[in-house]
DNA sequence: AATGAAATCTGTTCGTG
DNA sequence: CACGAACAGATTTCATT
């Protein structure tokens, strides 16, 4: 967890690995080692130092939900008081559904995502949420795809020139 | 993959198991016996039914994406036409930004969740999908969690009658 | 369907170059 | 960082309940 010593940026090899492990969170250090074209010992040790530095958080089944039960999912926006905001709430036990909690800029608080079984467990839930402020829903009809994996950010310097930027 | 043989509904120690292995994708057959109480041999043939019904879609590493250099996230809502709808094209290598893709009812096509390494990137990015169509964008200024462990829904009956119910 | 024990196989780790 | 060997551990199979 803890930054020790020297953040180096992360070089191709790390993005390899990073990518490898967001496929395949089981890969043993052998396999890892013939994608990446390095020893096990040496992915081993990039890997402790990913995992130290907070790069890799962790690793996780990934669950579908439609299949375990919980077919539906939404987006919900809630505007509220930020002293009694859900967020204070959330962590516990009383909103399992809630899956996300984002807290953005504009006029809305937070974003959530929630998933339930069904219509009517949306519909008391949403009940539950809507005593915490004012809020605005979006039922998701399909989801493309979901959890994609990260990538590294372009380097390319156009980026930063992309605004036409201001002159005096 | 295949829904091979009856389906059955996921019992209480299934979801034990899925439980454990949204904590710690990589624990063993032994440690996930230890925790569900249940034998080496007894787990691996409960896992492997997991995954070949699909319940278990596959084990990824979590990546923070602060420290990955990806320390921006934001949510854009997009109204286009179906036709030429950005479904078709996120898949490709044209938006590696774009990590979520869903299809939403109401009045906006579809909600995107995007990871960018600065506002200058998101600049680019939304100029980018906004040729597509209308856009709506939310920045996060934080992330309370994300990725929250998926529960059993609830058996409670009273879920379906807790709108009043219509009569004639 | 689960247990317990045994056998095989694989991954991990350590020392050396 | 790669190589090679020794160790440790996991997965699988089978017979039994």
């Amino acid at each position: 967890m803890k930054t020790c010593g020297v953040n180096r940026p992360l070089d191709q090899t790390d993005w390899r690995i990073i990518a490898a492990l967001q496929e395949d969170g089981r890969l043993s250090f052998n396999q890892l080692g013939r994608r990446v074209n390095l020893s096990a010992p040496a992915v081993a040790e990039r890997v402790r130092r990913l995992e130290e530095s907070g790069v890799i958080a962790g690793y996780q089944a990934r669950i579908d939900p439609v299949r375990a039960g919980l077919p539906l999912t939404a987006f919900v926006q809630l505007r509220c008081a930020l002293t009694k905001c859900l967020l204070k709430t959330t962590n516990s036990d009383e909103f399992p559904e809630v899956v996300e909690v984002h807290k953005l800029s504009g006029n809305w608080c937070s974003m959530l995502k929630v998933r339930v079984a069904s219509m009517p467990h949306l519909e008391g839930l949403l009940e539950r949420i809507g005593t915490h402020g004012e809020m605005n829903s979006h039922v998701v009809l399909s989801t493309q795809y979901e959890g994609r994996a990260v990538e590294p950010p372009p380097t390319d310097p156009q980026l930063a020139s992309r605004s036409e930027g201001w002159r005096r």
